[in-house]
RNA sequence: CGGGAUGUAGCGCAGUUGGUAGCGCACCACGUUCGGGACGUGGGGGUCGUCUGUUCGAGUCAGAUCAUCCCGACCA
């Protein structure tokens, strides 16, 4: 791989040489679309596991939706139509026939449906109309179900993870009787995702609202967790929305409160992707490829044998098969390298290309002194440690890892998030990437004019982090604002 | 859809004024190696994106077409 910086002007190049190479994913033959590899899945099936258990604990319960939407449904919401018409597959036929004229297959245009259907770009719409039948007294309210499916959006540009034509995610559509109580929801599942980005990925996010100009088509209310990216770029890495009753209008979803009225229910939905992978590769990532936080890496440890003979490999291997039963004992899934056509110094680049937390190393000499060598990939360094007993070191190392990876991802934010007043600066300043955190007139036109100038982008209005109430002039059009909000070039 | 580029072995590339296709990596076999991306010897693999034309002869020249990538517009 280039040796390349991760703020090199080749990032991009940097970012798609390092998901090939990692073996996470690469481009498929279909446009746009990409094949996750086994080693890349792996890492998404532990997101998705853990994210799975912390929505059941809030009394989320998964089901499934169909694939295929009507196209009528789309339109009933007008914002939401407006938001995804222009991204949209649509399915026109349900056969082919053979080609009269002997060139393969052809669509038989016999077949044309009387109404196209949409391959989903999201499910809301399927969704609120099957919640139609399930509703019908606030005795049935709330309810909280989420998805775990693949969507399709044509996007005009992909990039592999950050934005493909197709994705894997999980949607979550809730369904509630009060205002109040769907607002609660949203704000909920938001700091779900910004524990599990935290404390799992290792990434330090931003929550906060969208403005009304990022949000959601046919959202009241969006919140994001934000992340930045190694760039200067940020990503959202999130979203969580309040509905408001803008679905449950489109497709006349309404219940028998106590009192016997009917009232329209209210709703969120909520959702996060295989983007999620895309953050994590460039969040931590450095010249030698991935760095996997210990939390989601597929393997903790992996452990290279280095020996001369068939005797010595089976020693060493022995030794191996004990150590990776003491951390197996305490929950830490261990890999051993046993390849025989493979020096192991070719194996020690593959696995930190692959972003393996810890690795263990051992030969002759350990053999003879009772040692292994264990090497941590966050900071590249190893050390050589006594055999007995260093399970439990390396149990303390992964959480060690795990927080230092986490620290200095937020350093580097810190590093790059400053306070900016005028517009000179800003315009300069934000060419440099970073968040900045300005005061804003909460107009949609300067929001634009801001975009159009210098693409950047109101990130957030920050709710957790980097709150900033205070007194001053918007950063464009000088009127008065009460609070900043985070502006940055985005992914 | 605008602007730029590229299609030759699994991957990365070379191929001169047109003469019948090569290099590196990877792969297979054997041997020597093995503490930071090993080396030797031998071997397998290509209708040069597609179509049409020019020519005795096209990877090379011309036209068309398809596809991909990068930079924009669109977006999680």
């Amino acid at each position: 791989m280039a040796k390349l910086t991760p703020r090199s002007e080749n990032y991009s190049q940097w970012y798609n040489e390092l998901v090939v190479k990692a073996d996470l994913a690469e481009q498929s033959a279909v446009r746009g679309c990409m094949v996750i590899k086994p080693y890349g899945y792996a890492i998404w099936e532990k997101m998705q596991r853990i994210l799975d258990e912390k929505f059941k604990e809030t009394g989320v319960q998964n089901a499934y939706f169909p694939l295929l939407i009507p196209k009528n449904f789309l339109s009933r919401e007008a914002e939401h139509v407006e938001g995804f018409a222009k991204e949209c597959a649509v399915v026109t036929h349900h056969r082919l026939m053979k080609d009269p004229e002997g060139n393969g297959v052809v669509v038989d245009p016999e077949a044309r449906l009387e109404e196209e259907l949409i391959i989903r770009p999201t499910s809301e719409t399927i969704i609120w109309n099957t919640y139609k039948n399930w509703i019908t007294s606030w005795r049935d309210l709330p309810i909280l179900c989420n998805q775990w499916c693949n969507v399709m959006r044509w996007e005009m540009r992909t990039r592999l993870f950050l934005r493909t034509a197709e994705f894997l995610w999980q949607e979550g559509h809730t369904a509630h009787a009060t205002s109040q109580e769907a607002q609660e929801e949203a704000i909920r599942m938001v700091n779900v995702y910004a524990d599990f980005a935290r404390n799992y990925m290792a990434m330090p996010v931003v929550v906060g609202h969208k403005s009304p100009n990022e949000r959601f088509a046919g959202a009241l209310d969006t919140l994001t967790i934000e992340a930045m990216m190694q760039d200067g770029k940020a990503l959202q890495a999130g979203t969580s929305h309040f509905l408001g009753q803008n679905f449950a209008k489109a497709f006349d979803v309404q219940f028998a409160n106590k009192e016997g009225a009917l009232e329209y229910v209210w709703a969120t939905s909520w959702g996060v992707s295989t983007r999620l992978m895309g953050a994590l590769i460039m969040c931590h990532s450095d010249d030698n490829g991935l760095v996997l936080p210990p939390a989601l890496a597929p393997h903790q440890v992996v452990m290279v044998p280095i020996f001369g003979s068939a005797e010595q490999l089976e020693a060493i291997l022995a030794k191996m098969e004990t150590l990776k039963a003491r951390l197996a004992a305490k929950g830490i899934s261990v890999k051993i390298d046993s390849r025989d056509n493979l020096r192991p110094g070719f194996k020690f680049a593959e696995w930190e290309m692959k972003g393996v937390p810890v690795r263990v190393a051992i030969g002759g000499r350990d053999l003879e002194n009772g040692t292994v060598e264990v090497a941590r990939r966050d900071t590249l360094t190893k050390e050589s440690l006594s055999f007995e007993g260093v399970e439990n070191y390396i149990e303390t190392l992964l959480k060690d890892i795990q927080a230092n990876i986490y620290k200095k991802a937020e350093d580097f934010r810190a590093a790059n998030v400053q306070k900016v007043d005028s517009w000179d600066e800003f315009k300069e300043k934000i060419q440099n990437g970073g968040f900045l955190l300005c005061h804003w007139d909460g107009t949609k036109e300067t929001e634009e004019k801001i975009k159009a100038e210098t693409k950047a982008t109101i990130r957030c209005i920050p709710e957790d982090s980097f709150i900033c109430e205070e007194e001053g002039k918007c950063i464009y059009s000088g009127k008065p604002s009460s609070r900043r909000v985070i502006f940055a070039i985005s992914y």
